[in-house]
DNA sequence: TATGAATGAGAATTCATTCAT
DNA sequence: GATGAATGAATTCTCATTCAT
């Protein structure tokens, strides 16, 4: 099977057509979810025929799990780069903002994984028990460190970066819901958001001083 | 054609058929989004046949929508009970409560909307510009009321709300990926999440002592 | 799935669709065999839709295991019904007659076993590595026991066994052949056929006199 | 369109490819049967693309009864070689062996033939039908002539030609039932099988005596 | 009410073949 | 000669919905 995929070296063509391909799929993916999807509407929305496109991935299957191994590692970047070095309420004011701008930025990426974790997770739990966990595991003994050193609060390290997750994501998974709620397309939420978030964590983070521990 | 759905009258049966319906849907869309449920699972589920389930309910749309309307109001519940007359930190937290209690006892239901609202509301968009809004625009006037009260901190009342949603219903949306964060089935994890965000909020909404307003 | 084969008493109409779709797809799979087959075929020949057969066995390769599991028992029949309690050459004789007129008879049969083993027999092997092997080596110990006790020649009973099936069932699965090499239909070619096979196997199975050749 | 198969002189390297188009032709036709077979199989066999592949062939069928074509000739040879100045049952006995050997040595070309009569012989019904039947109807001859002269037995020397065909053929058409019968790979099969047939023939042809006629 | 039966409209793939280079 | 790319026509199977009883 001469497979695209199959090549060692794929073509500056191929490269265009594969790109094309998981752009059309992160769009149709990430608001239909896997099973919604259909190879029709990710072949239209990137300009070839059905065939075609299973010229280049061998299945619907594989389309989904190559954007999901894709895009993966930059989704935990913004994590990754919590820096022990660095202040501990800026570090971690630095990683809400970061997390703000891909949700701004990277929506359907957002969407994409909250499709799927939704589902159960079927198609990457391993590298959310494997990968993932070994991040948030390391990133969580730094942040108690933190706290044990006193620089912050003391609080569940594993929540804390749960509660980031979920209040930066939201403004792009449940975007129809920010929008509908704050009336069509309010050009200042993720300003305000960030503001928000910035105070709740600044205040709900700072070291209690005379805690006699 | 006489539809269960158009009797004036529904028996104490229809009404037992039509909850194990709505209860076995909510099991199947929950988990499958609303394209990758299909009927006959969902006929299984509830123990009926397929064209049996399709006498009490017109279509398949019809079933996902009644579930959502009925459910809608429930999940508001926790937010309307924000009580004006309370201790703003105390309610605040009470709701935070509520909803982590929910996330727990009704993650279901969670997913449910969490599904519909990521696939872009197509069917409650209405519901959450109207009922909902105006809900949330109720109580966000009353958190405002607060902060220049100086009860709470000076914050954006719509964007607390949203944080809330987001911190409490990760839990049930995420599910899988806070499972495999953890470890195989912690079973703390909620107690650990409302101390952290008890914490949190309690110490990141503090009334600004001598903020120069 | 209220898949009709589930039900544990099949209706009168039950039955009689399943084995319109039995006799089509004997007709349709003994002569394209099982890949050369088409659901489009054997539905058409059925007389009813695709999804229609399709509401009857679950897939293709259902009705072709479905079709193979009950044809088998009658296909062995003739072998199982050689009599220990009878005169040998008699009872050969019998038994080469039996499956000349299976051939005759019986030809589509004939050929969709013919199909299966040749393609390799994937989807029979156990049958044939099992029962059928059982059976094989209960009669192949019968003629051994003719053979010694003189009352037939001393010959390899697999062998024997191997070379009727192979003379009788030429007549069902090289049909074409053998018309294009007698001339269109020659009508008497089972007679002939028979006269010369009784000939053959009365001569080379008559027990050697004096066995000290 | 210069299509190989129109130069007038193939070069070396054609040829080559060709032999290994057809090579690998018979390796795929011979176990999947025609529909069954896909280019894609026979040009990864053979090691080059599909569309290179036709370029050498003009279709699927074309390398189909190209290669029907080619071994028809040599699949006939063995009859061919009977020989009306031998000894008839010797000429017989060796018939039988050189047919086993090809059975042995060339079980692909058997079973391309075997699945192209299975399905009604659609491409080679000409050739069966004329120069196959002449061939036959010439040994048929001679084999009467045999028989007029009392030097073997007074059989239908088509049937007999049949049988000879069959119970050979068999080895290589039904190998997977005959492994599974004797137990994975029996390497006497082949033995057994002319000591066998060898017996039969000699006993079942052997000149009836007085015959009074 | 309930269900066995049926079906049309997809949906994912497969595959022979063509086209352009 | 050779091949990467493309595609139209199947082909298997799914599923919401309808029909008859």
């Amino acid at each position: 099977m001469a497979r695209a995929a199959s090549s060692a070296r794929p073509t500056r063509n191929q490269r265009a057509k594969t790109e094309a391909i998981l752009e059309a799929a992160l769009d149709v993916f990430s608001t239909q979810g896997f099973r919604g999807a259909t190879l029709d509407a990710i072949a239209e929305a990137a300009g070839l025929s059905k065939p075609n496109l299973l010229y280049y991935f061998a299945s619907k299957e594989e389309v989904y799990t190559r954007l999901l191994d894709r895009l993966l590692e930059a989704w935990l970047e913004p994590l990754r780069r919590l820096d022990a070095a660095g202040e501990p309420l800026a570090e971690i004011r630095a990683y809400i903002r970061r997390k703000l701008e891909m949700a701004r930025d990277y929506p359907r990426e957002s969407r994409l994984f909250a499709n799927e974790v939704l589902q159960g997770a079927p198609r990457i739990r391993e590298t959310l028990a494997g990968p993932l966990r070994a991040l948030v595991d390391e990133k969580a003994a730094l942040i108690r460190d933190w706290s044990r050193a006193g620089r912050i609060a003391r609080v569940d390290p594993h929540h804390l970066i749960f509660s980031i997750w979920a209040v930066t994501q939201h403004y792009a998974d449940f975007d129809a819901q920010v929008r509908a709620v704050l009336g069509r397309d309010d050009p200042a939420r993720f300003q305000d958001a960030e503001r928000f978030l910035v105070h709740l964590y600044t205040g709900g983070l700072a070291p209690t001083p005379l805690a006699g521990d």
